[in-house]
DNA sequence: GTCTATAGACGGATAGAC
DNA sequence: GTCTATCCGTCTATAGAC
């Protein structure tokens, strides 16, 4: 009657999320994920191929919502409307990423050394180098790009602040409206 | 005419440092350091109980400049004036530790979890939270706080993404006005 | 798809000589 | 203050039965 639990997948993926947020992706380990499913270790290599395969699939979600909306941004004009958008929409990636994005932003240190990282690119630095250059005008000056670069940096960590303790819908419309400001603060 | 290299224990802090932020805490042997180093393995230990104490010999000055912030932030007015000084000096602590700062951030899970951290209290959100609570009024709103998050967030933020590529006088002076703008952004 | 059993490697830490 | 040698625990990963 109880046996036939569906998505054994997705519930590695959820418990490997917890686990790696509360103890860090080194100092979890493989038992500990089973006994909380209550498989074996063994059962885990059935779904992924190894540790690493767990925190790239991942990964993967973020960095390719991250990689669109690097494209987009791209094809827009730089104006203050494209600004805004840029940074709306790097809102609702943090914000859909919820869990998963805290639990890397993290283990950063340990994230950047998976192998997966030298074909995926470095998964912060190099993507949001390419956001805040979007977010400059081309000529724009060392202040200018500090301005883009603190307005990014809000919203993640003010999102890993408060996400768990305030309403998300209000919390996101803030995050928002000052992210917006801050931009477009006169130099 | 070599040998009298003084000064080995701060030279372990050193290489540790690089190690930790390039290959992350757990991803760091006391092999590794000790290699670096030229010594073995048993003569960290001559220096260090344990690896846990090496880099909680790094966590402790910034950990103590933060409490020394916080406890100065809570005997003076609630004003304009002083929150433009808490930034200010918030911008000074996180140059100071320099890479020591970057090297806590990129490995906030694996060092949440070492047995010191009970001790100090959660190092970077229990100490960020009481900055927030300086940086707004009383009863100020959930948006007044978010402001708070986004200016302490975007400094270091800013900081870990630039303090490698730009003049660190400069930056420091860009990151310190534009963070005062966010906090006296109106609502 | 999940199990038992185990290989094989590496880590932190200590004892004791010099 | 640094070394050699070693202990013991834990980890990832695999082989093979069911």
């Amino acid at each position: 009657m109880n046996d036939p639990r569906p998505d054994t997948r997705a519930r590695i993926q959820q418990v490997a999320v917890e686990l790696f947020t509360e103890h860090g992706y080194d100092g979890t380990s493989l038992r500990e994920i089973a006994e909380r499913l209550e498989v074996t270790k063994a059962a885990l290599y059935y779904h992924f191929k190894s540790k690493e395969d767990i925190v790239a699939s991942l990964m993967e979600d973020y960095a390719s919502k991250m990689d669109a909306l690097i494209a987009w941004g791209r094809e827009q004009p730089a104006d203050a409307s494209t600004r805004r958008e840029l940074l709306s929409r790097y809102v609702d990636i943090v914000a859909e990423s919820g869990q998963v994005f805290r639990m890397l932003h993290q283990n950063q240190a340990a994230v950047s050394t998976l192998s997966s990282a030298k074909t995926r690119g470095e998964l912060f630095k190099e993507r949001v180098g390419s956001l805040i250059n979007l977010l400059s005008e081309p000529d724009a000056s060392a202040a200018a790009r500090v301005k883009a670069a603190m307005a990014i940096g809000g919203i993640s960590a003010s999102w890993m602040f408060f996400s768990a303790q305030m309403d998300k819908g209000e919390l996101s419309k803030a995050v928002r409206g000052i992210a917006a400001d801050i931009v477009e603060l006169p130099a």
